[in-house]
DNA sequence: CGAAACATGTAAGAAGTTACATGATTAC
DNA sequence: GTAATCATGTAACTTCTTACATGTTTCG
């Protein structure tokens, strides 16, 4: 992870769509597209100020009430570029899925080990709550065409979300029940 | 990622199915687990020596040749104990999948942006080679019940990557074929 | 004998998490 | 008024990657 600063894109994809503050974009690592990377405010903040110095964003001050001060960040035409750059650019590398679960299941012994059943069990819950959540979002956002192709990016995502939970989702049953 | 030193439980469960060297231990990671979890040795050496400060794994050095000295870890009562509770605890967090390629997807504006062919006819060729790669692996590793039975575990995670790459290599063909 | 693989370490720096710190605005 | 949320930052620390550094053994 420590290795290509995918926040660095990330925020200068979030920022091509429209000018935003660092908590905006915080609240969007929770939302849209946390299932496929998170970031706390602490690491956006100084990184937009990075993005700032490297001229790939601006920022402007916006007084709200009487004192708050909103800093609203958007993108330049280098940061643009080095967007459409990282978009276009080839993607050969599958990154290993730190998944914490999976990684408990290969040192599990036996078939017949007590803690298996619970242990499956607690993860058919836990993916099939996100597996409504998403369908529900899905849903909510996209309820005709003209939402999926206005916005296409975020629904070819949230489908693949979508796709992901389902398949882990019957993964786990179909081990489940071959258990016993 | 910088959070449940979750290297400490593999390194201990690895160790906990025979005595290994650092560079044995290397050598999982680019193999068995690596679709799950990944790291160098510059990471896994200091580990290894501070798991055996915290008397969780012992060593012992073996001469191999004259001079070169094999320095094989093995675990303690406390690290087996260590390792099983980790294994018995729960696991309810869901970490986001860092996946670059659906990162870019999501920054794509329109259906017809000339550069998604490209980008899943990509992806599509590496995620088939990936599927193929695991599939001869499940074959030649576990050829009949037997085996499965034996290493129940890595048959698992074999298999849940299986499913992945077959479920990822469906999806991304089905959107590829609705680009036109 | 030479190349590839085996084997073990350290150093520097980037990326990511958790905690510290402060204050304003909004909605009830 | 007060609680929740909005809003911005820094500090300390852990994790992870890349590069540096060295030497041995095995196989052809």
């Amino acid at each position: 992870m420590a290795r290509k600063n995918l926040l660095k894109y990330i925020l200068l994809g979030l920022l091509s769509k429209k000018e935003r503050t660092g908590y905006d974009l915080e609240k969007i690592f929770e939302e849209e597209i946390g299932e496929f990377w998170q970031a706390n405010h602490s690491q956006i903040y100084p990184e937009l100020r990075k993005l700032e110095e490297g001229c790939l964003v601006c920022s402007r001050i916006e007084i709200v009430g009487s004192k708050l001060e909103k800093k609203y960040y958007s993108l330049t035409a280098n940061g643009a570029a080095e967007l459409e750059a990282w978009i276009r650019s080839s993607t050969p590398e599958l990154a290993a899925t730190k998944d914490e679960f999976i990684l408990k299941l290969y040192f599990v012994r036996h078939r017949h080990q007590a803690s298996l059943q619970k242990m499956f069990e607690e993860q058919i819950d836990l993916h099939a709550g996100k597996t409504e959540h998403l369908k529900q979002r899905n849903k909510l956002v996209f309820p005709t065409e003209k939402e999926r192709n206005e916005n296409y990016g975020h629904y070819l995502i949230l489908d693949h979300a979508i796709a992901r939970e389902e398949n882990y989702l019957l993964w786990l049953r179909t081990q489940y029940d071959q258990l016993h």
